[in-house]
DNA sequence: TATGAATGAGCCTTCATTCAT
DNA sequence: GATGAATGAAGGCTCATTCAT
């Protein structure tokens, strides 16, 4: 396993190619050829198909809570953070179409990902949503009696689901305009009164 | 002289087993068997394979938007309304979950659905959530300038994603408790301030 | 095994729809739509798919021998029997072409006829127009020195070539037509020199 | 990088499979078999199973007529290129009695050939016929009236017959003493009188 | 006798994976 | 390491045949 560049092209080939066919009707050897490599390459570096599939998953949602964390550390209000979450959540969706298309359809295998292989990864992302809120709370800018986990699965279902949408969709919008009114709903649901 | 219950008892064996394996792991004569019966009768009621998870798919999904239409239209106040849905929605997914496991999951594949056979079908679960916030700004119930479309979404995508992780998760809750407090988040994020 | 008249039924069925697809590409199924009647009845007559096929044949060749024996015993002249010959065949051939088409495809199936079920009824037509050269010998209107064998299956080989081009092509002219310069050939390539 | 005498290896199986058992009865998993190789690497050059036969009908006339063209074409005498052409036929039926069968039945299968993908290949043999034919009119070797479209299938007809016969029965006798015997009956029922 | 729903063996074809080069 | 031809297990679908009604 020397050329250390080959898993990154394998893996973002694999993307181009899930997201125009979906992984179970993708073959191997249509990654490879995106690739440009031979098909019995992808094997040096992959233990299986499904081995990229849960790889690019990992890699990708790792990079992307590194990335949140790392923004939202830069915040100093928990509100500013969640509208931080939900901007970056939806440029993260726009800039990169066809991952978000991958991620959204296959991480709903269940059996793969929630249960499975990757669920460290996604709840990451959950907690650092949940762990906002709670400074939140803390700040006492969050309703004190807010159901955490709760809220945090609205959000994110929120942000979900618009990014589902506008990836299925015709894309005809943009759809980082949607995140100060998405975060302005959510906030509005669950900040302290009178606040 | 075909039996009339057959299609049916095909589509529940279905639910059962593709709830189990998802649809790509689940193989044809697994569903017959789980059907109590022979492999080539499925083809006597259904075109494909596929053809029985995109019927499975718009029956259901046109009995449930039925459903939550008429117990919409039994109440009055379109606050009321809102709690109906997510009370309804997170009933549903309870009492079925395997069709729900089935449902959350198959849904994602983009190819098959939001854009291919059943889109009619899901968008009009979406214009059942939209109308009731409409009427809600109609009654200055609801914020005249929210946009109706985002918010939709928010609440379609809050739930399905508390849905999403009690399916696949361990279930050691009971999802329809989530309901008050998701309707509350949503609506004190939407509502007129001061109502 | 009551009415009399299903099994022909099923017979002529099997020839339109033999002739329209193949054997093989043909289904009982089809037969029995096309028959008016239900395809498990089909078993009440015939053994097997196969068993159509082989009594077809059967029924019409031993029809075919039998009419074929009466007329040319209704003429004397060995030579006018040839012509007589040549003319039912393509006659036959020209007022049932499906039958036809059945017969000449199906019947090269070897496996199936010459070596198999039917060689008896194939020889027979074989029979007797070797027979009737033999009859045209000792008369001395055809060479004495003729292999007989050999001209039997070239008469029943030029026929057959000539009816399978008719039925194959687009039949834009009445094979009956070639009948006596088909006979004149033959005729004149056994014929007693100077007779 | 591709074996090349695999597809020749495979067409080679092919014919004696399908001599054995008729296309219709045989598997590709049997080609596989005969040609040592597993039945997926059928696939690598043919597209189906069809394809195999088409294939093999179409590269086996091709040759056949190139052959005859050629041998044709070394005679002089009008009568004599008959000779040979009834020669050649029988010689090769009589060295390839496997790939005969083959031809021989499947060839009635009008759909696919006759009608269909190889009508080309089989014309181009009754061409060469014929044209031989047209030689000795122009030579005044053979009767000026002779209908050439009728005798050129009477010949091709007699020929066929005689190899079917021979292929399908006992081949206890050498099919190419038959070839004298032919050739003298059909030139005899064609040329000039007197000649 | 007639029906046609049900059966399930059978087969073509695909494609993840291996391995000789 | 890289290749891609070869493998062969797997599975969707068909259809001849059966049998309860």
């Amino acid at each position: 396993m020397r050329d250390p560049d080959k898993p990154q092209a394998i893996i973002d080939a694999a993307i181009r190619v899930f997201a125009r066919s979906g992984y179970y009707n993708s073959r191997v050897s249509d990654i490879a050829r995106e690739a440009g490599i031979a098909s019995g390459t992808i094997y040096l570096y992959f233990k299986t198909k499904d081995d990229i599939l849960v790889t690019l998953f990992r890699e990708k949602m790792a990079e992307w809570v590194a990335l949140v964390q790392k923004e939202v550390a830069a915040e100093r209000d928990p509100l500013a953070k969640i509208r931080k979450i939900v901007a970056l959540h939806f440029r993260m969706i726009q800039d990169n179409p066809e991952l978000a298309e991958v991620v959204q359809v296959e991480l709903r295998q269940g059996h793969k990902f929630f249960r499975g292989a990757s669920a460290h990864e996604v709840s990451a992302y959950f907690d650092v949503i949940q762990s906002v809120l709670e400074e939140g709370v803390a700040a006492g800018r969050i309703r004190r009696d807010l159901p955490l986990k709760v809220a945090t699965k609205m959000l994110f279902g929120a942000m979900d689901q618009l990014a589902t949408s506008w990836v299925l969709g015709k894309r005809a919008y943009r759809l980082t305009d949607a995140a100060e009114p998405v975060a302005s709903i959510f906030l509005k649901g669950v900040t302290t009164d009178g606040v």
